[in-house]
DNA sequence: CCTCCACCGGAACGTGAGGAGT
DNA sequence: ACTCCTCACGTTCCGGTGGAGG
């Protein structure tokens, strides 16, 4: 058996030395650049107002807001990484720093042990802080001791605050107050708080007491536009890539271009950019074309809705499958009465536990927000309120993706058989 | 203009897993 | 073995509501 010429071609570029990217992590969310362009007025503002850090006082909390991808967690990291350095390079003792994904780590206590963790607070016995079982307050104090130990200043960064306040008000309140009030409760040290949002309504949800101290400073960050999408994108060609293998200025103007659509989310156009290069590469090709990029674009919607599916809990796969079921049915419009209708034979069928009208209901509105399904609420008049539902993605893609589980595909053609 | 349907969506509570300390 | 945490996932209860049809 010959070698597969594509194969064969691949294989030379490597040893020629002309593969596609010098560095692909250049392209990667997490990557800070040495130089942030477009950005300098932030980091200014950011700077500043961290300044007094260096000379031992406690820097005022600051908020940013800012769509996704407009840079404000890098932002973040790259003037914190500054600041420490600086302190080191003089000779000062650098502010503590920790960094808490509030998407991610969620809850009180998981916050806090983040917190431990980032600036090694210790159990009493020299262990780490547990996942779970201590008492909050007993945390708190750990956290406390650390802190107080000598004279620190504590920089948090609380990247997406919002989800912290959006998935429990109340909760969300008291952690971020909680925080801010430790501050009161500190002899020798102080906790600066930045916290990070993507939603510019953030503010409201906020308790009064929490904003006063935390929304102390704002930074706002306004998406990137074209021109600056594109000098992004050509700054960080430049860094991932070989010479000549973008040599095509259509590939960077389309990037940008679909990234703009997507309101200046420069997150997603480095990811697309990326994936095209990956395209070319896997391809053979010597350098990245319109058309990887295009193919790109398609990709990556495929994998994110094949990502979210699978990655779905049973019974919310159950509630999806039975909005399928009754799209493929014919219908255009389903309504929660329907759907819970059908969801109930599926569960049966699957011998799941059949949930309450009113859990499916939040199922529904979870599939809406991860962008599976479309609702909207309507009135029938007399017949009722309820939510209009359709699938947000294509019918086939949906099915190829339940029909890879065999119970699923099983009943569905119980179900569209009979029907 | 009023009624009344078929749900929406908030609130409070229950259960059980996962873990720590004693 | 028992108590005490947190937290995800559900349930029960219930007040609220836009608009077609009387």
């Amino acid at each position: 058996m010959t070698q597969p010429p594509k194969l064969d071609k691949l294989f030379d570029k490597f040893l020629q030395g002309q593969a596609i990217f010098k560095d692909r992590d250049a392209l990667r969310p997490t990557y800070v650049p040495d130089e942030l362009p477009f950005r300098d007025e932030q980091m200014n503002r950011i700077g500043s107002i961290l300044g007094p850090a260096l000379r031992g006082a406690p820097p005022s909390n600051i908020l940013c807001y800012g769509k996704t991808g407009t840079g404000k967690t890098v932002v973040a990291s790259y003037v914190l990484r500054l600041l420490v350095d600086k302190a080191k390079q003089s000779d000062v003792k650098p502010p503590m720093t920790a960094f808490v994904n509030c998407r991610i780590v969620g809850t009180n206590y998981r916050v806090l042990r983040k917190l431990c963790d980032d600036i090694q607070a210790r159990m009493p016995d020299g262990s780490e802080v547990p996942f779970t079982g201590l008492p909050t307050d007993e945390i708190r104090s750990i956290l406390k001791r650390k802190l107080d130990g000598e004279r620190n200043i504590l920089v948090v960064v609380l990247d997406e605050v919002d989800s912290l306040v959006k998935r429990d008000v109340s909760q969300g309140n008291d952690i971020l107050y909680g925080l801010t009030r430790m501050n009161g409760e500190l002899e020798n040290s102080r906790i600066s708080i930045i916290g990070i949002s993507n939603d510019l309504k953030f503010k409201e949800m906020l308790d009064p007491r929490v904003l006063s101290t935390l929304g102390e400073e704002e930074v706002v960050f306004a998406p990137y536009n074209a021109v600056e999408l594109r000098g992004i994108l050509e700054q960080r060609v430049e860094l991932a890539f070989n010479p000549k293998a973008v040599a095509d200025e259509g590939v960077i103007n389309l990037v940008g271009a679909l990234a703009a659509q997507e309101h200046g989310d420069a997150r997603r156009a480095l990811d697309l950019l990326r994936t095209a290069g990956e395209l070319a590469e896997r391809k053979g090709d010597e350098r990245v074309t319109q058309e990887h990029v295009r193919e790109g674009q398609k990709l990556i919607e495929r994998d994110t809705i094949t990502e979210t599916v699978k990655t779905l809990p049973m019974q919310s796969r159950a509630v999806l499958f039975s909005v399928y079921v009754l799209a493929s049915g014919g219908k255009r419009e389903i309504f929660t009465g329907e759907c819970y209708n059908a969801y109930e034979e599926i569960a049966r069928a699957l011998s799941l536990d059949t949930l309450t009208q009113r859990r499916v209901s939040d199922l529904i509105s979870e599939l809406d927000m991860l962008g599976l399904i479309n609702t909207t609420v309507i009135s029938k008049g007399r017949y009722g309120r309820t939510k209009k539902i359709r699938l947000a993605v294509s019918k086939k893609q949906i099915g190829a993706i339940l029909d890879e589980d065999v119970r699923l595909s099983k009943i569905a053609e119980d179900i569209t058989g009979k029907g």
